[in-house]
DNA sequence: CGTAAACCTTTGACATTTGAAATATTGCTC
DNA sequence: GAGCAATATTTCAAATGTCAAAGGTTTACG
């Protein structure tokens, strides 16, 4: 009867979702790795090729761009999600490269502050608009609709990832 | 009238749009790139914590553990998306630690062909499976409708990136 | 005050990463 | 069959990355 038949294909539908749906959670992080690791590497390469940077200088300056005060490395390495000592051998280089300057602040010495220089700050502004550009073209055959819906979802997995980690750690 | 009226909402919706939905893309790839860090950094720290091995040897075996036969270098380079010279030092330590081995074949030699050991081949089902499970743990919290629909939508932006490469490269 | 705990950065050992140059081998062409 | 382009891997220098340990500095507590 309707029964019987209605019973057979619940009974697919729970089968499909403990075989199929099994493994989505993985496809979808190998999916998100790899579309992340090409959209990487292709902006690596146009900084390189347009501005003699690497994409580690191009994050850190970011960060410091928008903190006109400069920021202390522990900071930068929380906001950049770099080690600390990650941290100290990007300072140096982009240091020597007179792009940013270190100071020590007089209340406390333990802390270290860099701060993009005046032409830190112009070449990342240049860097900056180029590198907004290089993502609305890399990214044109997408609907906005899209582009918003996957904000909005990337966000509750890494709420979900934050509420599951070993460690500690937060958004 | 109506018609000024919606006329107004129009140009409010077009501003909206050339300026609000400006940075969407970069707000995007920010998102996307923050939460694979998250997750690698995670996966990184139980793989080496639980097995003592790291991310990259993970994916290297994964590729070789679908292939039984082995893959050359040049393969195992384009799959991982891992330069060639990067490739070379990794199977290097991995045949030091017994998991993986080289050989030549016999019609080729420029050819270097590499496969799991057997020691390789049943540690990696061992990763495999935790690897797996944490994905599931780490993503708990989202509904398995916006994961597959997540799915489906980067497989979207892998193509439209993959369509405006500067250089020649496919999916 | 004096010492221990807490905080911040640096250092060191090692692994991974890229990009370019160097090697080695094969296959094609004249 | 000698020369040369195409393949495939390795090597090299420099940068990035982790983790753990060590170095200073500051704060808090007895």
């Amino acid at each position: 009867m309707a029964e019987s038949e209605s019973a057979t294909v619940d009974l697919e539908i729970i089968v499909r979702g403990a075989q199929e749906g099994k493994k989505q959670e993985l496809r979808l992080w190998l999916r998100m790795l790899s579309t992340t690791k090409l959209i990487s590497q292709e902006i690596r390469r146009r900084l390189r090729n347009e501005f003699g940077a690497t994409l580690p200088q191009f994050d850190l300056m970011a960060q410091l761009y928008r903190e006109h005060d400069g920021l202390r490395l522990g900071e930068l390495s929380k906001r950049t999600m770099v080690t600390n000592g990650n941290v100290t051998g990007l300072v140096e280089r982009l240091e020597t490269d007179g792009l940013v300057l270190r100071e020590t602040p007089d209340g406390d010495r333990r802390v270290t502050v860099a701060k993009l220089t005046k032409k830190g700050d112009e070449i990342f502004a240049a860097m900056a608009a180029a590198h907004e550009g290089w993502l609305r073209e890399l990214m044109a055959d997408v609907d906005p609709t899209i582009i918003a819906e996957l904000w909005k979802d990337i966000g509750e997995v890494k709420s979900s990832v934050n509420n599951h980690l070993s460690g500690a750690a937060f958004d």
